[in-house]
DNA sequence: CTTTAGCACTCGGGAGGTTTGAGTGCTAAA
DNA sequence: TTTAGCACTCAAACCTCCCGAGTGCTAAAG
């Protein structure tokens, strides 16, 4: 069944005045900010029928109506209008790429911060691997007699590195001979095929060179393991107590801690085809979210993992603007790892 | 002047039983808890010239005493017993110090998390140089012949790398040419050394070797800078809200801002001699911080460089038992980082 | 001089009742 | 189908009252 224009209208109006007022909208509000030329009464029959339809809820019985998870829904898939983000806000956002880049973890955990600040709420950041990562190289660099770095790099263009110190000196013909090894029997192998590898080789090697084998090869365990755990990084959680449904502390804190301590196991459903993905309410799997939305964008990191930025708030949310805000930033994100440096400062498409 | 050992008596009562409870303590009380014999109408007396001595307040007229900042003060140097933690207590640190490690400021923030599991209140971790921070040492690793790694090392034993890419390819002696030119000129020098040793550089160099020096002597300086601006990482600040005293969000907002946006700005007083060191409410020099105390501990990292984690909560804190674990905490990490490796998990002095 | 018992007093906090006003649903007329 | 009008509802704000923990003070006892 389709909506006839003025429920439309109603609806859309019902909703773009709570996301701003965040209170519930009466009828004579919508005669006044909708260009309809009705009564009120007439309204009120209307929105009387998109709540039989659970389009629209009643707090309690002499209120106004609020938006249902379902009415946030049809206005998003439908009536909701692409957000154009003014220059102001694509130079703020352009700014903040300008970021201070090192390793991609902080890219992330920075990129997350950054939006939080410009949206005032908190925020998620993650990388997911569509395929496994694995080690693509090795290099080890000589210290002191008794102390090396180990440099890896995946082919995700990570590079991760770890000082070693040890008990006993090595040479550089050794390490030369390790590094050789390493890279020639332990690249290319994914988290679960290293450790069959690693007893392999023991069979060959030497106690010594195996005791140094293994001590990368950890490192290297460790590395993919964070890369394939997602680890999540949040910012900004306070500022969800500057939102009035977070008011009480009874709704504020199962969230706050929540997002202060989802790890590895956040189970949003991956985004996929679109760039920009929305979950309302109980759409969100998590018990803590059903009463908040998230919105996230994905972004290309390169070596086929892909990163994932998000914000958590009310259902309220302003979905038209923050969608374009983090689509916007996603591709910013997008670009500057296809481009392994960022961008320029002048403007592109 | 010196308290009467009776005065002291019933000061140490209620700071101890109001950092049990979180509720003024009335004269009652402490003549059930401490095991004075003389009745409530004495201990009025005494409470009350402890008020005037400025060392208790009352919330109201008709209510218990709570210690004044000065009453926690007194109690923290005089009236505190060293805390012993239990051997769980010490097994549970020991357990979570064998964290994965990977970089300083990755064992500093990770080292936060785990304090603030521990004891339920907001951490904070930064890293302090008594000393100019300098890059002993640069390597180049070749990755394709239109990208290479950098990894650098300070003289704090921190190592970074970063990965380049080029519009245009370069050789490997090239490379091996750039790297020795590193070496020998930028080498030992502070951030505000750099800079002009750049410039005077480039006079010699031709100007593409000069845009490559110039890109690996950035990444340098960005290096040193972050190091330089203490860069704080905060953990576990929604724990606040399980405290009483910020129930209401108007206390409890500010701080929790404070807490999550506090930067490099943080002007706490540098920890000297002691290990521990505890500030009390007023003691505290940001305004957001005066309701409130904080108790830090530091490190040593190596190369001159200083570790300091603390917690943050209300001035009713348990001072003596935090003061105990964060202390163990921070002896762990010193070792930790002395070893340059992680103790066995065998039991040490 | 110190301690104790007794008593009047204070004041925050909770329980209960009242008022207010926005907003509704319904009905009857246009 | 729309509108005006009206009775009705209910959360929130506001009072008011009461309770009781805890105090300060006084006067007697040690």
């Amino acid at each position: 069944m389709e909506l006839s224009d003025r429920k439309k209208q109603i609806l859309r109006a019902v909703v773009e005045n709570y996301i701003q007022t965040a209170e519930p909208v009466g009828s004579k509000a919508i005669v006044a900010s909708a260009g309809l030329k009705v009564s009120s009464a007439t309204i009120r029959n209307e929105m009387a029928e998109l709540e039989t339809l659970g389009l629209l809820e009643q707090p309690h019985t002499s209120a106004g109506r609020i938006p249902s998870p379902q009415g946030y829904r049809l206005y998003v898939n439908e009536l909701m209008e692409e957000h154009r983000l003014t220059i102001q806000e694509t130079q703020k956002i352009n700014d903040a790429l300008h970021l201070k880049i090192r390793q991609m973890d902080q890219v992330m955990s920075e990129a997350g911060k950054i939006i939080s600040q410009l949206t005032r709420y908190p925020t998620f950041a993650l990388a997911t691997g569509s395929k496994k990562a694995v080690i693509s190289r090795y290099d080890l660099l000589m210290v002191e007699e008794n102390a090396f770095i180990a440099v890896l790099m995946t082919d995700g263009q990570v590079v991760k590195n770890k000082l070693f110190r040890l008990s006993e000196a090595v040479s550089a013909p050794q390490l030369q001979l390790l590094s050789t090894l390493l890279n020639t029997s332990f690249t290319g192998l994914t988290l679960e095929e290293l450790t069959p590898e690693l007893l392999k080789v023991s069979a060959h090697a030497g106690e010594e060179a195996y005791s140094l084998i293994s001590l990368v090869v950890s490192f290297a365990i460790e590395v993919l393991e964070e890369m394939e755990n997602h680890v999540v990084h949040t910012a900004g959680i306070p500022s969800l107590l500057a939102h009035p449904e977070y008011q009480s502390l009874e709704k504020a804190e199962p969230l706050m801690n929540y997002l202060a301590e989802m790890g590895s196991d956040l189970n949003l459903p991956v985004v996929q085809d679109k760039n920009v993905k929305i979950l309302i309410g109980p759409e969100n799997l998590a018990d803590e979210l059903k009463d908040s939305s998230v919105i996230m964008a994905s972004y290309d990191i390169g070596g086929g993992m892909q990163g994932v930025i998000g914000v958590v708030g009310p259902t309220r949310m302003d979905y038209a603007d923050l969608a374009a805000r983090l689509s916007y930033f996603a591709e910013g994100l997008s670009r500057m790892f296809g481009k392994g440096e960022i961008p320029a400062p002048t403007e592109e498409a």
